[in-house]
DNA sequence: CCAAGGCCTGAATG
DNA sequence: ACATTCAGGCCTT
């Protein structure tokens, strides 16, 4: 009997979703917007405010979306070996400006500006007994400077994160609504961000906003469809014009179906095993 | 529509 | 040491 239940924390929290987690002692904490969670070894969630959180999906239906997704030799390889592996809903705010600062970018190097920013515009509070910063409100980072921004080590991008952060302080840009849209709506609403591509949409559509058909098409997914679907998906080129972006999702999902963002979760974190890059 | 080049930064590579 | 390259893209020309 095969266990579709018991989330896998480390493999979660280590497999480029969320930047701002770390372990003390047997519990994973974690900033998450106006909020900071804490997890403990079997998985249970309180947070700094006692608000309530599905944050590691759990009424998604597991059984049924493995099921789905498992199409092919490789998929049910890393379907096998990252059982427990799950796709979270982080807050939107922070998943937005995360993966704007992700382009070009490393782990590493995206934590350490994560951290900054926080540190700068996110309200320090108490919680069991230690500090935390939580993560910006909209208005924080809409009203700094530019060089402010930038002293957080975000060069070239932090006009990008201050003009995002404006657009969502003027509600042209609305979380909530974005979650109630279909992927295809979604995404073209939120392209016209400065600062979010293809690559970048998708993550935040995919991880925040529940739109479980995004597939975020980096350099390793593309290395990975490359070694092991060359034929099926018809590759060509190494970097992939925004046109040849679309008509690969259109196939990828036409294939891997409607939870085909799990499916990309499940390859990626079994390739980057592969290469053993650190995470956090 | 596509291709090429530039971009902050800091860790890794030569 | 020091210079160059590269990293989970995006934007402009």
């Amino acid at each position: 009997m095969i266990d579709y239940n018991t989330i896998n924390l480390e493999n979660t929290i280590n497999s480029g979703q969320v930047f701002l987690w770390t372990k003390q002692k047997e519990f994973w904490y974690g900033v998450n917007g106006q909020d900071i969670l804490k997890i403990n070894d079997s998985g249970k969630i309180t947070s700094y405010s006692k608000k309530k959180y599905d944050f590691f999906r759990d009424s998604d239906d597991m059984a049924k979306i493995i099921r789905s997704i498992s199409k092919d030799k490789t998929t049910k390889m890393a379907l096998k070996k990252y059982l427990g592996l799950r796709l979270v809903r982080q807050d939107p705010f922070q998943c937005y400006i995360s993966f704007i600062i992700s382009s070009n970018s490393n782990i590493q190097k995206i934590k350490s500006s994560l951290e900054k920013i926080s540190a700068k515009f996110g309200r320090k509070i108490q919680f069991d007994n230690k500090e935390f910063h939580l993560f910006p409100e909209p208005k924080k980072i809409a009203n700094a400077t530019i060089q402010e921004i930038q002293n957080c080590g975000v060069g070239y991008r932090a006009k990008f994160i201050i003009d995002a952060a404006k657009m969502v302080e003027s509600q042209q840009i609305d979380f909530r609504y974005l979650a109630k849209c279909n992927y295809q709506d979604a995404k073209k609403i939120i392209l016209t961000v400065p600062g979010i591509g293809n690559k970048v949409a998708d993550c935040i559509l995919l991880f925040s906003l529940d739109k479980l058909d995004a597939f975020p098409l980096d350099r390793w997914m593309i290395r990975i469809l490359e070694k092991y679907y060359l034929e099926k998906f018809e590759l060509e080129t190494k970097s992939i014009t925004e046109k040849q972006y679309d008509i690969l999702h259109e196939k990828i999902t036409k294939y891997f179906g409607p939870f085909a963002g799990y499916a990309q979760q499940f390859l990626f974190k079994m390739e980057r095993e592969n290469y053993q890059k650190k995470w956090l």
